[in-house]
DNA sequence: TTGTACGCGTTATCAA
DNA sequence: TTGATAACGCGTACAA
């Protein structure tokens, strides 16, 4: 095997021009002539040319802005670790010339988001990672950013319509269909009432939610479990008096054995109410390897987290959009990540492994 | 924030010194004065220097050859996973310089591994991966690299006298707790007989197997589940005639209710009693998503799998080697890869996502 | 002991 | 339209 790569130099001489012409004909350029352009075209269609990227990363010498727009950190430590795995690709990167500046809007107002939005664009940066969380509001930016030629790459939730040039996420019908299966496990057999339970502060993500609910039913659904009674809980914003009401008006039905919660904050919300009523014999749920929930799932108030790598999917999409930007490198169009089941005895295993 | 990184050229600039004793200093090569290491020692404390890795591997123009030492892939699809993530790290780094060559040595004979071994001593490669399954054989090899200087990374099993570069593994004994955590949910709060089993093919192995035992039992003490009796059956060579017959006795106890499987291969060669013998009453656990055993799982045979991940193992095994010879850079001593869950309902997301 | 100068492969600039 | 050449930052050979 050749090891040695062919570089520029070894075209232009076999072509008999200068290095100068074949940078011009392989990055279309222009300003060649139709002999040159032929005569070049002909040693690249022989020949399997591979720039070397360290070279050209070094010799360009420029530097990009990546632009990541995604929801306050401080609102949801969900969101945090998302937060986090941007800072972590950010410092890998930024000694080849890459910065990231993060634009948070308000969780809970989509015009934050607008506003925010058109901050970016004006900004103008060489390539976007948002989180489109608000669907209608999201469109025309990114009808903007196409239109600018400016690439971008979602994560958490998907708009395929928008066409980026990757989405980083997981098939939430799978997770719900994972949910009701570790729901179906940890009851041992015994049958009674199941809990579904959105707690949708923000609205954007209502049709995520549904999603995951879907799939639930559809495995209990599959697998014949009629002993199975399920019901569905929408609560809203748990600063309101009426949320630990109705919380706990749920809470208190004896026949109730299992609630599957759909986001990350709320799976250690509700194990906070399932510790303090005593309810120990109620499986619970949740997403997330969030650190209240890592608590409460050592005490053993929550029996499976489905983990999200929240800061895995903000990591993997920087990496993408430098790859894309830098290396020239495809990205996946959808990066659907695995489905991991955290339980008591490999928690540590994920803990100590840093990737969470 | 200062986006320009720190070249050699500033330090020199600051020191008041050439780049030449710069890098003298930095690379502690001598031939440098007690007063321009002073002067250029007092700069780098101010500063955190970070050397340009991209210069770095561009200016060195090296090539580098790294020797894979593993058993066989042939014998056994697990190692085939792993040739499988040595083939991928290697395709990803060819352009950069570096090789790889694979030495295959007999699953089971200790002798071809020492023939073996011999040939990457006398081919004096640059660093080495290794997974070292036979303890006392290996030895005196890793006394001659650490003679040689050459680095040596472990992987699959760890020999932690032997002080290596970086092992990529697992907490088997933790493992074992996993694989226990999981076969009581599985039992559905039923009591009964369960038995771990090894197909001990290759003897190297025993340690290893022994250690996830000790886990799967350590969790039934904790939990104080008095319910079960757990018992132990050592299997050899599945082509012996006495191996279906031994195995054969253990399925047809009624009161059998699960199986833990210390190793993949024999995971799915369990299945395949179980599902011939039509015992779906007995809850499989075992390891690794091979072919054989995703199709098994599909059909419900396999309850759960814990991935250990050898396509991982191996391709960051590579990687660690590689980034210490290119770019200098530290690998984590201990990697232990995260115990992942398959089930059912996950299957799909870690097959789709391509990094099993 | 020190500093200068060149090469790595690519991109970018500029004079011809 | 072309080709020669200077960066990019590091490592290193070599001359002083």
């Amino acid at each position: 095997m050749n090891v040695k790569n062919i570089r520029i130099k070894d075209i232009a001489q076999l072509a008999g021009v200068s290095v100068g012409t074949v940078d011009r004909v392989l990055h279309n350029r222009g300003r060649v002539s139709e002999d040159a352009l032929k005569k070049v075209l002909a040693v690249l269609d022989q020949i399997d040319y591979k720039p070397n990227l360290i070279a050209r990363t070094l010799g360009a010498n420029k530097t990009y802005r990546i632009a990541a727009l995604m929801p306050n950190p401080d609102q949801d430590p969900y969101w945090a670790s998302s937060k986090s795995g941007i800072s972590q690709a950010e410092a890998e990167w930024l000694r080849y010339g890459v910065t990231v500046q993060s634009y948070f809007f308000n969780l809970y107002e989509k015009d934050s988001f607008k506003e925010v939005a058109e901050a970016v664009t004006k900004d103008r940066p060489d390539g976007i990672l948002v989180a489109p969380i608000f669907y209608h509001e999201t469109l025309p930016f990114f009808e903007q950013f196409k239109q600018e030629g400016i690439p971008y790459v979602l994560f958490n939730t998907n708009i395929p319509e928008v066409d980026p040039l990757s989405f980083i996420g997981q098939n939430l019908f799978q997770s719900g269909k994972l949910g009701a299966e570790l729901m179906h496990l940890a009851q041992n057999g015994e049958s009674g009432m199941l809990a579904v339970l959105h707690i949708n502060e923000d609205l954007g993500n209502s049709v995520h939610l549904a999603e995951k609910e879907k799939g639930f039913r559809e495995y209990f659904l599959e697998k014949n479990h009629s002993g199975y009674n399920i019901t569905t809980h929408n609560l809203y914003n748990p600063n309101e008096p009426t949320f630990e009401k109705e919380l706990s008006a749920l809470l208190d039905q004896p026949a109730l054995k299992g609630i599957f919660v759909s986001t990350s904050k709320a799976t250690y919300i509700v194990a906070s109410y399932l510790e303090k009523l005593q309810r120990n014999n109620i499986k619970l749920i949740g997403y997330d390897m969030l650190q209240e929930n890592i608590r409460y799932m050592k005490k053993g108030v929550i029996n499976f987290l489905i983990n999200q790598n929240p800061k895995r999917q903000a990591f993997l999409g920087i990496n993408h959009l430098v790859g894309y930007l830098i290396l020239r490198k495809e990205a996946p169009a959808n990066e659907l990540l695995p489905l991991e089941i955290i339980s008591k005895e490999n928690l540590d295993s994920y803990l100590s492994s840093g990737i969470h």
